[in-house]
DNA sequence: GTTTCCGCTTCACCAAAGTCAAGAAATCGG
DNA sequence: CCGATTTCTTGACTTTGGTGAAGCGGAAAC
């Protein structure tokens, strides 16, 4: 049913990492996968919780409607990174609504059947609970980012998560599109790029949709400041 | 060990309230409590998960210490509210530190005793995780309303969130000393004191510490708005 | 009672970011 | 290859909210 590849990166997911082989590919036998083209709809905030999702390929957002349309993006995970699975098991409705934002496939499994498999083998609580812990502190995250930071460290900081390397230079491909760059970091599309602009200063370029660092170690700093700290003038 | 009057609140608490009663009992017998003097650190913020908490009274703050010594307000709870669940079983360090901003007394539950007897009871692990979901959700809340709506939005929300009538008049103690809301609500002090002026226009008057709201429907009206709506001009 | 301290408010100023609008650049369909 | 749409950038303007300083008032301490 499921494809081998799919299997390597279900199996690596926060979800799963933990399980005994046996038990994961259990699991794993009884889910199922879809495609999803770009734009499409994989719930709707308020749909009732019945699955948690896994990307296995492509890149999907969180977000949440205000009463007036405005969005607000609460995270965009791509390969490995599953959702749904604290609001699955508390047998409620999404709280938010999910959207591919790239052509994608996304691994399905059914509350249901872990929670059956629960009763039996209580490690999956706990790797459920790691799962959810994960999203609570990429939320904390964010929300410290959001009162602490100002737009253009916040993008800094977007920027250095995508790094591998520690310092030095590097380059990396935007691994999105701007418009949603800007709505995950909580900004519109212009201060994005009036942000871009900023950092030219620090070291950063920006054409097209790559990124190129030349100092990592400088950016950081930059990202670590304290936001009262225009002692030393924008550069 | 524990008064019968902390047993009533614990039981009302969500991460009891769906078990069973003697579940509930047989753990809240191996809890202890403690009490806290305001100020005090409860945990901080890289210390390991051991324990969950549930608050008995007073009020517990949650915040993150950014690199520069910043804090970012991520929570702040009351009598039955619990925190720390998720983390203390996915065997990690506290993401945020807490405090007690009034005296406070709180329960303490170690994760190792859940931990063993969830393998017997399953239902153990469904109430942590619907725990789990409500921060996330409260998280999720809270990013929406930092994005999407402007400080005195903000400020409203917050006080129709303590309202218990759905609409006319009504008088609210505030909680909780105004620079710990402005710090909950992603504000400096002067700014939330400069919001409540602007509710003024919406019908609500501040006096010490008791908000007087006129008209609830109009300040829910006024909390909606989208962001940009200044056509009906600041009135 | 008076002093001191703390929490809160107010003011003036400024930087950050949203809004509106226009234009450039890239992408896609034919 | 060209036009049309979408995405991104830039500019001018406005609003919001942060910063620092000063002042007010209440509560606890002397």
């Amino acid at each position: 049913m499921l494809e081998r590849s799919d299997l390597a990166i279900a199996r690596e997911a926060v979800l799963f990492a933990s399980l005994p082989e046996d038990l994961a590919d259990s699991i794993l036998n009884r889910a199922t996968t879809r495609s999803y083209r770009r734009g499409e709809t994989v719930f709707l905030q308020g749909d009732p919780a019945e699955s948690i999702f896994v990307v296995l390929n492509g890149w999907v957002k969180l977000f949440r409607l205000t009463s007036t349309g405005a969005e607000a993006v609460v995270g965009v995970f791509t390969k490995g990174r599953s959702f749904g699975e604290a609001v699955a098991f508390a047998g409620g409705a999404y709280p938010v609504s999910a959207e591919a934002v790239t052509d994608a496939r996304l691994l399905h499994v059914r509350a249901s059947i872990l929670s059956n498999m629960m009763s039996d083998r209580p490690e999956i609580a706990k790797a459920i609970l790691s799962s959810a812990f994960r999203h609570l502190h990429g939320l904390v995250a964010q929300l410290e980012q959001l009162k602490a930071h100002t737009g253009a460290q916040r993008v800094a900081e977007f920027l250095l998560e995508l790094c591998e390397r520690g310092s030095g230079s590097c380059t990396i491909t935007l691994p999105y599109d701007k418009t949603l760059i800007a709505g995950r970091l909580g900004m519109q599309p212009q201060s994005l790029s009036r942000a871009f602009n900023r950092l030219e200063a620090q070291g950063v370029k920006i054409s097209h949709n790559q990124a190129m660092i030349a100092d990592i170690e400088r950016l950081r700093e930059y990202m670590l400041q304290d936001r009262s700290a225009p002692w030393r003038k924008a550069e």
